[in-house]
DNA sequence: TAGTATACCGGACAGTATGTACGGTAACTT
DNA sequence: AAGTTACCGTACATACTGTCCGGTATACTA
């Protein structure tokens, strides 16, 4: 990718993460970004179709990050080395926390549809086949549903309350509240 | 109120929950709003200030009729007679599917931010001293969170699949999923 | 280093939505 | 019958979106 390229991309996605650290996703328009990045308007639409485009492409250079090694590489991150359910959400929500200056957690908390939307489908393939074991009394897409969503929501929450518990401490409350196995009790 | 305001009043509302029908909130205008209702633009910003306080005051009334007598009326409905959380949920999945076309749950679907903020604190309203025993292991307010946000994408899913289960399945296997007691055991 | 490609600029533009203003007309109230 | 109030419709100012295009500067390439 050219130099040029790169420059820009780069003005844009900080220009939109700090513009998102101000208000909310909805009220962030095209003209703020372009200001903000200092570029034309003609040249954001070189680069993205809409804002949500932005967004989109946003979540996918995160999500890459965020995915990664969360089941498959035991030995790069320290929680992975723990491979229980309580584990692996530890070292997701570590992840989800101090990526892009935890941009995922507010925009869960605002309950934004297409970032929830694309969030939501990873999180479904994740936890697919891992549901917990009550929930044979359910029916399994709507466990998933309820499974996922309360994770969403567990993130909603820690961001808004400054992310001051420590990511062992929810994944354990949720996990537990869930109805999955622990290994740890109170 | 002037039998005038109370026709404009009804064919705005009329107007709007049938655009709600065909396509998102967040897509319908005020233009296809006053066209729909037959009305004056002006006549529509006499009666609402924005499109948002349009769903505000359609929430208002909704949950006026959809939350009264879940707790205190036992004998105007029928499944109030049954005073247990599934009871009280059974009754209030019935009003929410069929109220005003079973909006409420498209727009919980949909995951619209600000009709959903409105529904929550109603639902935390209702669930807040009624959590289940397990959640003794988790900090109260965010058990509180998973509680009401499990409720909602319940509904959610009962919307997405034509309201095809029975409003005392669905409350079944949500409480089950939650952890309260039931009676009922598979 | 010269030449070519291409990313960027910036300004203009059409299209669409929002919310306000105001004089005229019809409906309700007393 | 007179006065009040809601509605109509049109026009208007404002704002955002997405597109277009000629000119300029930067980057690759031979």
């Amino acid at each position: 990718m050219d130099r040029r390229q790169r420059k820009t991309r780069k003005a844009i996605f900080d220009a939109f993460e700090q513009l998102m650290n101000e208000e909310h996703y909805a009220s962030v328009t095209v003209g703020q970004i372009i200001e903000r990045a200092d570029i034309g308007r003609s040249t954001f639409y070189a680069h993205f179709a809409t804002k949500d485009d932005l967004l989109d492409q946003m979540c996918v250079e995160m999500f890459a990050h965020v995915f990664e090694g969360v089941e498959t590489d035991p030995h790069t991150h320290a929680h992975t080395q723990d491979p229980t359910m309580e584990g692996m959400l530890a070292h997701l929500l570590c992840h989800l926390r101090d990526n892009h200056d935890g941009i995922c957690g507010k925009l869960v908390a605002e309950g934004e549809p297409h970032f929830t939307a694309h969030f939501r489908t990873l999180l479904e393939e994740f936890f697919g086949d891992r549901l917990p074991e009550r929930s044979s009394w359910v029916p399994q897409d709507l466990m998933l549903t309820l499974v996922v969503s309360g994770f969403c929501q567990a993130i909603g929450w820690w961001h808004e309350r400054g992310y001051e518990a420590a990511p062992e401490d929810l994944a354990h409350w949720y996990v537990r509240s869930m109805g999955w196995q622990t290994k740890r009790h109170a």
